[in-house]
RNA sequence: GCGCCCGUAGUUCAGCUGGAUAGAAUAUCGGUCUCCGACACCGAAGGUCACAGGUUCGAAUCCUGUCGGGCGCGCCA
C-alpha cells in the first residue's frame, strides 16, 4: 500500500521534472509516513516541505503541483494538503478490504518478503564460554539473535546462525582442572579448592561421572598436587597465579593425554548442556564454529603472518603486539604473549577475517554490552588486513544486560560463586513463550528490567498474555460458530467485505495491511521490539472490536465478513508471534 | 580520567531514522457481563521529553556543553 503510494508521488514529481519545474535531482527514497492521527489520513507525505527549498517555492505551494500531477489510482479515496504542507491522503474502504484477500491468501507467508534475496547474511549470538550453563545474561542474546535472525530470514536474507565455541584458552583450562580437583576430592582427597575455580554443582557432576568412569585410575595425592603452589588469594597470594600454577601442575601430573580427559569431558558434557538449553529455547543454529579448529587449521598463524608481512605487527618486551592505533583504536593490543601463548584477540582476528572469507555479504556479531570496548579493535584487524568495504559488512549488535526482578527486588547472580539463575530455570519458571517475548520487547541497546512476576501473570498486564488471548479468542470463536451450526464460507466473506464499514473494522484492517513493513522494519533495523509493540496495538485493535461488535450475527454476509476478517487477523498474530518464538495457543 | 550506551507520565517503556496536539501499558479514580472467553472493553487524571545553548520552515530525535545512571578501559577470555 505504502509502495503503491511512493510509486504515485514518484510519478507526479517525475512529470513536474519533465515540465521544467525542477531542475535538480529527484530523491530516490521518498518518505511515505502512516498518519497518527485520524483526521490526517491515513498516510502521510512531507514530500513538498522537502523538496520546498531546492525548488525555491512554499512548501503549500509545492503541495499543490504535486497533487495536481498525482496519477489517477482506485485505491486513493481522497487527497488533501494540511498544516505546513504535508500531503495526506486517505484511502477507500476497498484499499482496506482487499487486505483481508491477501493475509487469507498468503497464510503463513503473509508478512514475508524478498528484498534479501540473493544476500547472505550470517548472525553469530551467544558464544558463551562452555565453561558452565547459559545463565539469564545471556538469554536475551538467544532471544535477540535468534529473532534477528528469523525476520531477516523471512524477509529473504539467507540466514547462517553461528556459535562461537571458545575452546582453547585459559578459561577452559580453569574449567578441567576445576573438575579434576572435584574429582580428587570424590576420590577421598582433602584439598582446598581454588578461589578462581569454577564451583558450580555442575562442576561436582561432571566429576562425579568421571570418577564412576574411572574410579581412582587419575587420583593423585593433593599434598603432591598444592606442593610448589603459590598461595591462593584468601591466603594472602594472587589467585590468578594460584590457579595458572594448578593449571600447570595437572597437566605435568596427568600427562597431555589424561588431562585432555578431564579437559574434553567438561567441554563435551557442558556444551551438550547448552546446546539442549537453546533448543529448548526454541534457538537452533546452523554451525557450531570450534576456535579449536581455527587454531588446529593454521589459521591464526596464517592472520598473524598476514598482519606481519603487512607491517602492522611489532614486538615489544617480548610479546608480539597490533599496531590497532593506525586504525583508531585507543592502543595497540597484544596477539602472542611473553610466553609464545596467543591471546584471544588473535583467534577472534582470525575468526572475523575467515567469516568475511567465506562469503557472507553480511555479518552480524550480537554481543553483550560488556564487550564493547572490543569493537573497534576487531574492526582496526580486518580494516588492517582487508579493505574497508569488508570491515563494513560486520555489524556488532550490543545487547545490554537485563536486571530481574521479583517480588520488587533485584536479583543477583555470579556465575563463578555457583550462585546464579540460569536460562533453564528461567525457562522452567517463567515458560519459554513469556522469556522470548520479553526478552525481545526492549531495543537491545535499552537497559531492561526483567519482571518475573509480570512476565508469569496471566492477566491483561502481561502483554504476551493479551496477544496469546486474543488468537486464542478467535479460535473460541471459530469454536462458538461451529457449536451453534452455523456456516461459514470464505469466498462469501471475501465477497462481503464491503460490509465492514465500522471504524474498528477499519482500524483493524488498517494495521493488518501495517504488518508487513513493521517486519520489513523490524528486519532491516534489527528490532524485533517494533514487532512485539505492534502484536499489542493490533491486539488491542481486536479486543476493542471483540467488544463492541458481535461476530456470529444473524446476517449471513456480514457474519461472513467479520469472520473472514477476524480469521484474517489471527493469522497475522500467528505470523508475528512465530517470528517472535512464541506460540499462538487456541485456547489457554 | 578516557571511551561506548542510556536519561520521555508515579513506574516500565514506545515514539516509524527531523514532522502536525509527545503515545501505550501499569498504578490511581469512575463505568461495562442475561451477550461469541471480563485473561476483555470504555472513560478520567497524569509531562519543563535531565538541564543549557546551537542547527532550520519544524527538534524528544541532529551538534556542543553540563549534570545523573550503566558498562568497559589486562601480555584475561
Amino acid at each position: 500500500m505504502k509502495s503503491h503510494l511512493q510509486e504515485l508521488v514518484k510519478a507526479a514529481l517525475h512529470d513536474l521534472h519533465s515540465a521544467g519545474v525542477f531542475d535538480f535531482e529527484l530523491p530516490d527514497n521518498i518518505i511515505i509516513e502512516r498518519a497518527r492521527d485520524r483526521s490526517h489520513g491515513d498516510f502521510a507525505c512531507n514530500i513538498a516541505m522537502v523538496l520546498a527549498k531546492p525548488a525555491r517555492s512554499k512548501p503549500r505551494d509545492l503541495a499543490e503541483k504535486i497533487v495536481a500531477h498525482l496519477p489517477a489510482s482506485e485505491h486513493v479515496a481522497r487527497v488533501e494538503i494540511a498544516g505546513p504542507g504535508f500531503i495526506n491522503i486517505t484511502m477507500t474502504p476497498a484499499a482496506y478490504h482487499a487486505v483481508v484477500g491477501e493475509v487469507l491468501e498468503a497464510g503463513e507467508a503473509y508478512g514475508r518478503s524478498d528484498i534479501g534475496a540473493g544476500k547472505r547474511v550470517q548472525v553469530e549470538f551467544v558464544s558463551a564460554n562452555p565453561t558452565g550453563p547459559l545463565h539469564v545474561g545471556h538469554g536475551r542474546g538467544a532471544a535477540y539473535g535468534a529473532t534477528v535472525s528469523d525476520l531477516l530470514a523471512a524477509v529473504g536474507f539467507q540466514v547462517h546462525r553461528e556459535y562461537y565455541v571458545n575452546d582453547a584458552g585459559r578459561q577452559m583450562d580453569i574449567l578441567g582442572t576445576s573438575v579434576w580437583l572435584r574429582y580428587l576430592e570424590l576420590a577421598g582427597e582433602k584439598l582446598t579448592f581454588p578461589s578462581n575455580g569454577y564451583k558450580g554443582d555442575y562442576v561436582w557432576d561432571i566429576a562425579a561421572d568421571l570418577h564412576r568412569e574411572h574410579a581412582d585410575t587419575y587420583r593423585q595425592p593433593s599434598s603432591e598436587v598444592f606442593n610448589g603452589i603459590p598461595v591462593d588469594e584468601p591466603a594472602g597470594g594472587d589467585k590468578e597465579v594460584h590457579i595458572d600454577a594448578l593449571i600447570m601442575k595437572a597437566k605435568s601430573m596427568l600427562g597431555e593425554a589424561n588431562y585432555l580427559i578431564f579437559f574434553d569431558k567438561a567441554l563435551e558434557v557442558i556444551l551438550a548442556d547448552i546446546r539442549k538449553d537453546l533448543e529448548a529455547f526454541g534457538v537452533v543454529y546452523d554451525e557450531w564454529y570450534r576456535e579449536r579448529e581455527l587454531v588446529s587449521s593454521g589459521k591464526v598463524d596464517e592472520a598473524i603472518e598476514q598482519l606481519t608481512q603487512s607491517g602492522h605487527i611489532y614486538e615489544e618486551k617480548g610479546a608480539l603486539w597490533f599496531r590497532s592505533t593506525d586504525f583508531g583504536d585507543e592502543k595497540d593490543r597484544v596477539v602472542v604473549r611473553d610466553n609464545g601463548v596467543k591471546t584471544y584477540f588473535a583467534s577472534d582476528i582470525a575468526y572475523h577475517w575467515h567469516k568475511l572469507d567465506r562469503g557472507f555479504d553480511r555479518v552480524i556479531d550480537v554481543w553483550g554490552s560488556d564487550h564493547h570496548g572490543y569493537v573497534p579493535r576487531v574492526k582496526a584487524a580486518l580494516t588492517a588486513m582487508g579493505d574497508k568495504e569488508d570491515t563494513d559488512k560486520l555489524d556488532v549488535l550490543l545487547v545490554q544486560f537485563a536486571s530481574l526482578y521479583r517480588g520488587g527486588e533485584k536479583v543477583q547472580m555470579s556465575t563463578r560463586s555457583g550462585s546464579f539463575v540460569t536460562l533453564r530455570e528461567l525457562c522452567q519458571e517463567i515458560g519459554n513463550d513469556a522469556a522470548r517475548f520479553f526478552y525481545v520487547m526492549r531495543k537491545c541497546e535499552q537497559h531492561m528490567d526483567f519482571d518475573l512476576d509480570l512476565a508469569k501473570s496471566q492477566s491483561n498486564d502481561n502483554p504476551m498474555y493479551y496477544i496469546q488471548y486474543a488468537h486464542a479468542r478467535v479460535c473460541s470463536v471459530l469454536r462458538q460458530m461451529d457449536e451453534k451450526g452455523l456456516s461459514h464460507n470464505r469466498n462469501s466473506g471475501l465477497n462481503s467485505l464491503q460490509l465492514l464499514e465500522e471504524q474498528h473494522e477499519l482500524d483493524l484492517l488498517s494495521n493488518l495491511s501495517r504488518y508487513p513493513e513493521v517486519v520489513e522494519a523490524a528486519a532491516l533495523n534489527h528490532e524485533p521490539h517494533q514487532l512485539a509493540h505492534y502484536l499489542r496495538d493490533l491486539a488491542n485493535d481486536f479486543h476493542t472490536y471483540y467488544n463492541a461488535h458481535q461476530f456470529l450475527v444473524d446476517n449471513g454476509g456480514l457474519r461472513d465478513a467479520r469472520i473472514t476478517l477476524i480469521q484474517a487477523a489471527r493469522q497475522v498474530i500467528a505470523n508475528g508471534l512465530g517470528l517472535l518464538g512464541v506460540s499462538a495457543p487456541e485456547s489457554m
